[in-house]
DNA sequence: CGAATTGCCTAACAGTTGTAGGAAATCTAG
DNA sequence: CTAGATTTCCTACAACTGTTAGGCAATTCG
């Protein structure tokens, strides 16, 4: 099977690590080689490209995020689920702000020619991506939320807590009092008052049935 | 006076122009010079480099945007400024793509060292910085939040809208339904609801003052 | 008109991306 | 154990980006 080394998988975990310590941006190829004791060129057998790299980083990373998130909730429902599900991304940010970034960093393929040829890295994202999806769906569902705002409730919910987290690490919150932490907790609260009022609603239109 | 020509606003607005024609990461020195009919080396006479080009981008942006948003909230106050203010980012947002994401590419520099040089390019996107964060205060105000809870709120708030235009800018909301402008009325609907109670807090406990 | 000022240029170098082709290391079949 | 296939990694090279240095030319002001 020919002589071992570097394969795929390990060039991007190393990639991955790279950008927690460099930031995001900072992970070229040639760092990248270099960082992994070989010649720039060497990473064109494992990845086709600077593209490529990229993507294939935010798919593994939004794996391990998905990891993440469904470790922290496979128990509980409604505010506990809430709260674990939430904190599982904050703590994911804050531990890994490269990888975060890598997570926000990716643009949905423009509407591709039918024909176009979509490259692996980009499919692969797009499962991860939807994984996670599926899970912000699970916690919404915790609640009882009807099928019909449920779509709403869960672009609310990863709304406030993308850009709360994206602003804390981008330090915006660094320079006021309370502690972010505090308003964190704050912002779960009202969450979760949301979408209770949601479920609420959904009760309401059940008992008219 | 010299002989006319380019000046350094003339080049950090083109340089914003093509962020939303390209991308905000697509604009390179060498990419900007082309665009403006000039040779790379040109630029440094305008720009102290590649980092300060973005830097200035980002200033000029964020001053955009501070004009957009007070623009758009001179009046009213209550849910209605609420409204305003918000739809004026998003607007702004969608219209000028590159431009946002050059809002929210910005590190705040690293507690450096006292003594160290602070670059123009920085010290204005601090103030426009701190402009646009005057601006979601004063929206804030006029809900007649307590002073204790004000920063909460503005966090609150800017979550939600920065992290709802980050994730719709992205393409997230484009494969489901119901239509995210649906969507982002009713997440105004809910914030508006967790603005007015903080207000309502205020108000108890100035009563039993 | 002369001089200062300023804008833009060419030349040149370092670093990065990406391609092409070859040499060495390892695994597997006989 | 040997031969072949496979795969890794390398050197060499071309194109482009960022940046510095130094010089020519256009414009404005006295």
């Amino acid at each position: 099977m020919g002589r071992p080394g570097l394969n795929r998988t390990a060039v991007i975990a190393a990639a991955a690590d790279l950008a927690d310590e460099l930031g995001f941006d900072a992970v070229t190829i040639s760092v990248l080689a270099r960082h992994l004791g070989v010649r720039s060129p060497t990473l064109y057998s494992h990845i086709s490209g600077a593209t490529d790299l990229r993507t294939a980083v935010t798919a593994y990373v939004l794996d391990e995020l998905a990891d993440a998130t469904s470790t922290a909730i496979a128990a509980g429902e409604g505010r506990d689920l809430l709260v674990a599900y939430a904190d599982a991304i904050r703590d994911f940010a804050r531990r890994s702000p490269g990888r975060y970034d890598a997570t926000t960093r990716q643009r949905v393929p423009p509407a591709s020619d039918p024909a176009a040829e979509i490259p692996d890295s980009v499919a692969a994202a797009i499962t991860a991506g939807r994984r996670n999806a599926d899970l912000a769906l699970a916690v919404v569902r915790s609640y009882g939320i009807a099928q019909t705002d449920e779509t709403y409730a869960v672009r609310l919910m990863s709304s406030l807590i993308h850009g709360y987290i994206t602003l804390e690490l981008a330090g915006t919150f660094a320079h006021s009092e309370p502690s972010s932490d505090a308003t964190w907790g704050e912002a779960l609260d009202d969450l979760d008052g949301s979408l209770t009022r949601l479920a609420a609603r959904a009760a309401a239109a059940n008992m008219v049935r």
